[in-house]
DNA sequence: TCCATGAGTTTCACATATTGAAACTTGGTT
DNA sequence: AACCAAGTTTCAATATGTGAAACTCATGGA
């Protein structure tokens, strides 16, 4: 994984604020770990990440196996992640457009979601043959130089647009890679204009995308679609006469998640 | 919902404590919930509920929806919850292997695992026929009272059996509830022995089942099986003949979940 | 218009939980 | 037996969190 994104997790004000970051980056390793390799990683003193480890596994967050002193995600992170499945993710909503969508380009085809200033990959379909890339459902990847990412960065409102923009990285990932604020703000005002986005080799040399964001009527920006693929086997400008099948599938996408979520967004401005 | 499991929420001692009790108050809802709302149901006074969303929201744990003003699990949850899911969960895991059983045997059929004392239903396929029940994916049960439960409650080490039967609730659901902790004694002891649990009507009327423990070589429990149907389309004696086939079940999902999860357990003792 | 209401937010003196250096324990190694 | 690394506990100092009450602001009667 070759990382352009975030740093280190830096030390945080509130106690809970620690605590969650603890627990991110247990869940980042996915896979049990033991104290020392968290205290490596930790900004915290070994006191205080030892309490909050035993805090958040007395909480059922965290799971603790006494044997193999490992720390791993905890059951009731298991009950919460499906709350936050069914209310907060769009890809229950999205999954039978994806297929829809998956089914008629035989591309791959990702949904993403912003946290943070990055971008969240919550779904995906892979091509019928598949490319080797790095997104997979769950992981997260920069904003600034993916498609779904500029589509989203690009309909955000001024302000956050701002804030986001000013927490990305701009890791030149290949020579193709919008590098600077300055660059990317160009960028999305051209994605603005236009409606979509592309990612010319601007992530992973040789993977090409447009992407479209789904949006509500009231201009909230809610996630990003995309159909990826390789240079080797298609171009931009081909990819682009899928832009009516992906518009419609995010419109779609859309309008299901205002009934569903906000009864009363339809025509708020 | 008749509940007979869980208190609302008292009041924790920590900080941190507090804070997730909150985050689950507001994944409990299921939809975006007002301040007001969750003020209801919380223990906690105005202002510390108050700055405790606050916290949550500013952690991206929550999304706050100014114009609404409501609450919603967040995206970060997301992202933990993938996380979780992939490490926490049997779900993965178990999937082709329940997809299997269920095909076989036409009936509903669920994995769970221990949540605190409760079960946590983490997957479940219906029977070609669907039956309206209570659980489905991500929901919490009483663990005194349905067969995956009371499978898992069977084979738990002494002290942590103890402990889980100290946290039941034991509301009489149906005339055929075992409602108190001695009865309940009684009952694992017989599953111990013989190695399956029943369901006989204990926690929804009509509703009976047959579940088995997913356990390790070395006796760690990690979740249990259960195939359910109902009296008017099948008995107890009936359901007992899938035994086999759902013991086989549990048995490739355990080694499964060891080699993955904990690659030297196999011969643990 | 004006006041009453209630939801949501902020304040501030007080109480407590959190902090982290250092001491200690434990279990494995030479 | 002595050593070492990893994990755990202690304790006084202090940063953090607490919650009653005061405040703001929008709403809707009178």
């Amino acid at each position: 994984m070759a990382d352009g994104s975030v740093k280190h997790s830096e030390p945080r004000s509130g106690t809970v604020g620690k605590a969650l970051s603890v627990l991110d980056e247990v869940a980042a390793f996915g896979r049990p770990v033991r104290f020392g390799e968290l205290l490596d990683q930790s900004p915290y003193p070994k006191a205080t990440l030892y309490r909050l480890l035993q805090t958040l596994t007395s909480e059922g967050m965290l799971a603790y196996d006494a044997e193999r002193q490992t720390y791993s995600a905890g059951i009731r992170l298991v009950r919460l992640a499906h709350a936050a499945w069914a209310q907060a993710s769009l890809a229950p909503i999205a999954r039978p457009h994806l297929d829809i969508l998956s089914a008629a380009t035989g591309e791959t085809v990702h949904l993403a979601q912003l946290d943070s200033a990055q971008v969240l990959y919550v779904d995906k379909r892979n091509a019928k043959d598949p490319l080797p890339m790095y997104s997979s459902a769950g992981k997260v990847g920069p904003a600034y130089c993916t498609g779904v990412g500029k589509a989203m960065l690009a309909f955000l409102p001024p302000h956050q647009q701002n804030a986001a923009i000013a927490q990305q990285s701009f890791h030149r990932f290949t020579e193709h890679t919008l590098a600077s604020a300055h660059d990317l703000v160009m960028e999305l005002n051209e994605i603005k204009q236009r409606g979509h986005a592309f990612d010319r080799e601007e992530h992973e040399p040789g993977i090409i995308c447009i992407a479209v964001p789904v949006k509500t009527a009231a201009q909230h920006v809610l996630g990003a679609i995309s159909v990826t693929s390789s240079i080797r086997r298609t171009s931009i400008s081909e990819l682009e006469t899928h832009l009516p099948h992906i518009s419609e599938t995010a419109a779609a996408i859309a309008a299901e998640a205002v009934d569903w979520r906000f009864p009363d967004d339809i025509n708020r401005d």
